[in-house]
RNA sequence: AUCCCGGUAGCUCAGUUGGAUAGAGCAGCAGAUUUCUAAUCUGCAGGUCGGUGGUUCGAUUCCACCCCGGGAUGCCA
């Protein structure tokens, strides 16, 4: 997964502590060897690979020896004995173990005193406190197009990645690129006007029907189709073109003069033009909300909104002699790459290449975002790779600081069928996305009003409408999670009979931790137990305190890595240590009333922290389910 | 043809500055409940980390080559 900045994980809060206890006893044991240079040392802090070796470890001593050229576990010996009473404080004697490794366990006043530190309600993630600006593109819709699954991820995993930075704290822009501009949907737009279909009173199957028939009607490209033979495009390409210059036809010239109509301004067809938008957009945001997804008209900054900069765009390559004439059209090129970048055709208009080169120049520098992360289908791999080098060379990435803005591609895998082939339905279509949820919150409520059939459930004196709720949220849940959970770059198998099955891996799972704990919890308050001082005691409240205490460097990775995924695996790691500690130790019926009150104050703690991060996912968390 | 991405347990996948015995979930097997929600937990079994070579005290991780799968490849987005 890319990074978008050089720094390494951050060590949770325990983690650094230890860091910096361990570089005072690595200078104290190092200056006579190494002089000033043992300040540099990195002592190599990590979690433990095992329980058994504790819960930290120190794996500097292996490289060290060698550098130095000494038994690591001397070495390793040595700067324990230096270390400083700071960092004795906060665990039990050291232990080397196998090959030089410094065995590290915790003492369990440290875990309470960190835990207690961490009870606010920043749930101890530190804020940039609007210091910093990211822009995220994501959703990108085509106007007239129905939503499919391409579209979920899209809006997903942009939604979550914007959520992330704005629970750091960072100021974030949300960009939904349409597909809103330019000869696709002037062919749309023409083919209902042919048809004389009522564009004041269209749906989006409307749309969606005249989108695809005047695909159908064809394109002609005649130049592109030369091009393509003379630079030796693959087979592939040559064959589409072939086939888009058969259906050549009038639909071209009616759509061509439909776009020129439109460009400049004739109200009769901006009107259209804005209803096609209206329409496509509104089920958009019906979506949106059902996915629990924050996406709204006021994050449009599609094709449209750059149009009066695409001449500029292309100008400013022109000056800067950064784009060459080739056959007609104007490319830039780049030093040790055959592909170029084509930023106008041979007819002198504009192409996506162009928006994109537009858009970019707007995210830093009218924006100011130091970051701006794309959330668009793998396939376009090359093509931001190419953008964003345009970008550089014209140096748009300057930002009025005078640092650096990073561009980031967080390209996404396909969502695939049963046959491993992009999903579809068994007439062929692609499924709408809107079928596909209608599915999972179908099943989601069946099992929720299954488990509230049964006699003692929680849920059985629920109303129709709440268990619905649930049901829905369920639903929702098992195909966000499912989706959020692996690396995102990967295709994967849609399987809705493993994403509502509940067990293991699923957002259900998460789900049910936390309704667990809150119906702990709203028992607690009705004994009146309340939370107490944090003893970390038996195994599993160790265990869970260490999760715990993971959390703001979890989701901080999760933001260097731009990976949604890291932010399931904590969300699951932390669901399966409660469910362990849930088992091994009771909490209402614990044995005095100072574990009771710490057990509940942890349980406090764990179901803050799980909902906190499921909504970083955008996961409802009900109370009871 | 060139470039990009992937190949880890039967299946789906984690594994980021190279670290101890490569981890989960599902499926399989064996257990736990007069229980604070069993949508749970505990244990067992399951691997030449695609292959070969190299660098290293140590490689799933870095490098080279090869095999397999997918994608992209100038006037679509």
């Amino acid at each position: 997964m890319s990074q978008h900045d050089a720094r390494t994980s951050r060590p949770d809060a325990l983690a650094s502590r230890l860091d910096a206890g361990f570089r005072l006893a690595l200078i104290a044991a190092l200056t006579p060897a190494l002089a000033d240079r043992a300040s540099q040392v990195d002592p190599l802090i990590k979690a433990a690979a095992n329980p058994q070796f504790g819960d930290f470890q120190a794996n500097f001593a292996m490289g060290l020896a060698k550098t130095l050229d000494r038994k690591p576990r001397e070495l390793a010996q040595e700067v324990i004995d230096c270390a400083p009473q700071s960092l004795r404080d906060l665990c039990d004697p050291f232990e080397i173990a196998g090959p030089g490794f410094i065995n590290i366990r915790v003492r369990p006043e440290v875990l309470a005193a960190a835990l207690t530190a961490m009870d606010s309600p920043t749930l101890g993630v530190s804020s940039a406190n609007g210091s910093r600006t990211v822009a995220v593109d994501l959703c990108g819709v085509n106007v007239a197009k129905q939503m499919h699954v391409g579209h979920l991820r899209a809006t997903i995993i942009g939604d979550t990645i914007a959520r992330l930075f704005e629970r750091l704290g960072w100021r974030v822009y949300r960009q939904n690129h349409l597909g809103d501009w330019g000869l696709p949907i002037a062919m749309t737009l023409a083919s209902l006007r042919r048809a004389k279909i009522d564009i004041s009173r269209v749906t989006l199957d409307d749309l969606n029907r005249a989108y695809r028939s005047a695909q159908a009607q064809g394109r002609d490209d005649e130049a592109g189709l030369a091009a393509a033979r003379a630079t030796g495009a693959g087979p592939h390409r040559i064959a589409e073109l072939e086939a888009q210059h058969e259906g050549a036809s009038a639909a071209l010239a009616d759509a061509h003069d439909t776009l020129r109509r439109l460009q400049s301004g004739e109200s009769a067809v901006v009107a259209d033009w804005q209803k096609l938008i209206d329409v496509t957009m509104h089920e958009v945001y019906e979506t949106a909300q059902l996915l629990g997804v924050d996406l709204k008209p006021e994050h449009n900054r599609g094709e449209s909104f750059f149009r009066d900069r695409l001449v500029p765009t292309v100008d400013a390559f022109v000056a800067a002699q950064l784009a060459s004439r080739d056959a007609g059209a104007l490319v830039v090129r780049f030093e040790g790459r055959e592909r170029p970048l084509l930023i106008q055709k041979s007819d002198g208009t504009s192409l996506y290449a162009t928006t994109d080169l537009a858009a970019a120049r707007y995210r830093v520098q009218d924006l100011g975002a130091e970051l701006v992360v794309y959330c668009v289908d793998a396939r376009q791999r090359d093509h931001f790779k190419d953008v964003f080098d345009a970008v550089r060379l014209i140096g748009w990435t300057a930002r009025a600081d005078s640092t650096e803005a990073s561009l980031v591609h967080v390209p996404f895998g396909a969502v695939l069928g049963a046959d491993k082939r992009p999903l579809k339905t068994r007439s062929g279509e692609n499924f709408t996305l809107k079928a596909l949820l209608d599915e999972a919150i179908a099943r989601g409520r069946r099992e929720v009003h299954a488990r509230a059939a049964i006699a003692d459930s929680p849920t059985a004196a629920l109303s129709r409408a709440e268990l619905d709720a649930i049901g829905q949220a369920v639903g929702i849940a098992a195909i966000k999670y499912a989706d959020l959970s692996s690396d995102v770059g990967r295709d994967y198998v849609f399987d809705l009979d493993q994403m509502v099955s509940f067990e293991g891996d699923t957002g259900p799972y998460a789900q049910y931790a936390h309704a667990r704990i809150a119906g702990i919890l709203a028992k607690a308050t009705s004994l009146g137990i309340t939370c107490g001082a944090i003893v970390v005691r038996e195994p599993q409240e160790r265990a869970l305190a260490l999760n715990l205490l993971r959390y703001p460097a979890a989701i901080e990775d999760a933001a260097a890595q731009l990976a949604p995924n890291r932010i399931a695996a904590f969300v699951f790691e932390l669901a399966n240590t409660f469910n362990a500690f849930y088992q091994a130790c009771p909490v209402l019926r614990g044995a005095d009333d100072a574990t009771r009150s710490s057990r509940v104050h942890l349980c406090d703690l764990t179901r803050r922290v799980l909902a906190d991060a499921l909504s970083i996912l955008a996961i409802t968390a009900p109370p009871r389910m």
